[in-house]
DNA sequence: AAGCGGCGTAAAGCCTTTGTAAAGTCCTAA
DNA sequence: TTAGGACTTTACAAAGGCTTTACGCCGCTT
């Protein structure tokens, strides 16, 4: 999934189509506000940040996605109507991983595209899982194990936060307190216990304000959404 | 180390001059023989390639990094005096990592070979040299193997000081005893030993005041913060 | 409305994991 | 060979999370 700020429709809409008939997911936004909302939902594979924009400009999105933890690793290409050194010299010292600047053709904006891309998966590709969820304000970040509720770090224990990834990696869906016990607990009969209740109950607490994400289904199970 | 190939002598003294004065360590050859000799003495961290050569073109020389298992992880900026966007994409596809069309400024140039420095040193975090790591009050120096807390060096010993570098080569990251056994000890069996336990103890002896960066993950590992 | 079963929650004991001291083993240098 | 240092193992203590028990509440069924 590619992120893309653009002010100008005409563009925004070329690069979709560029991307898009390229086989890549898109989303294209008007300005960096709009697109905070989304990445509290979803983090993407890279943004593509143009730098002139109305209101917060390319380079102070970039810097604020640099100081957030979960997007702080993600890619950024910046695109620029100004040719100027100056501001490929800021974009670049900033972090960001390429630099566009227009007009370019088609052709070279998808192989950058492609090139970010791939030198950031043959990097992260160690990485065992990368599994990074984001749900209301709540991020898991399986890497680091941590979890963060409103973009403040949350200590859990092992069994919550087993418990939370479990529910968080199909938002939704509902888990059956034996097929929690099977998973995390890693037993597969029937036993009668109230085990998983009291963690669902930390977990809860421990989550404050959106506790309320993890949900109780009466008669069959938990969970999140 | 950055190797150069480039056949124009004024441009070749202007980059060599530049990335020197820039701090950093530069060999200049005038095409893609001369270096293959001096590659096969020394590896560098970054090959920056004029497309346009007599001989064997920058484009070929790339083709033969990215297949050589010694140099294949090794970024490559391709220049070019040609501005056309075939070009652009030939090179991007090829696998190089950054493209800089002459005539460029030397703030930019500089600029683009410290942000494919800084990518690459990002991910290869674990590999490789140069390793320099800072915590809270504590430095890790990995060309001298010193480790000094609040400005003061400490002692350690080799299992001590692999150890902290492992952890903070990725801080936040929770490593497991088994990781660890892995990566310092070298045994991929599942064995049962306190060793790692034991080696923490010392190493947060050791760090004294800064003992506490190394963290207990219960259930799962260590890691420094 | 009463009964019943499912769920939330507090408290306390249990039990696994981790910290630590001390003794033992291995290796290297004199 | 011996002394010293680094590393490993053992054994026990400490800590902390996990589980159970007990009880109250709530919604659904009859």
């Amino acid at each position: 999934m590619i992120y893309i700020v653009e002010d100008d429709i005409e563009v925004r809409e070329m690069e979709t189509y560029a991307l898009k008939s390229s086989g890549f997911d898109v989303m294209a936004f008007e300005c960096g506000k709009v697109m905070d909302e989304q990445v509290k939902t979803r983090v993407p594979d890279l943004f593509i940040l143009d730098i002139m924009l109305p209101g917060e400009d390319g380079l102070n999105i970039l810097k604020r996605l640099r100081v957030q933890e979960n997007t702080k690793d993600i890619p950024v290409i910046m695109l620029t109507a100004k040719g100027t050194e100056l501001d490929k010299v800021k974009g670049l010292d900033l972090g960001a991983d390429d630099y566009i600047a227009k007009p370019f053709g088609v052709l070279e904006f998808i192989s950058r595209v492609r090139a970010v891309l791939r030198r950031s998966e043959r990097n992260s590709s160690e990485s065992t899982e990368a599994l990074n969820l984001a749900l209301g304000g709540v991020t898991l970040d399986d890497q680091r194990r941590s979890v963060t509720v409103g973009g403040i770090a949350v200590e859990l224990t092992f069994k919550e936060y087993e418990l939370l990834k479990l529910l968080m990696s199909r938002p939704g869906t509902v888990f059956s307190r034996q097929q929690i016990l099977e998973k995390i607990w890693g037993v597969d009969f029937d036993m009668d216990t109230r085990t998983v209740d009291m963690h669902i109950k930390t977990l809860r607490q421990k989550l404050g304000v959106q506790g309320s994400i993890v949900q109780t289904v009466r008669n069959v199970g938990y969970k999140v959404q």
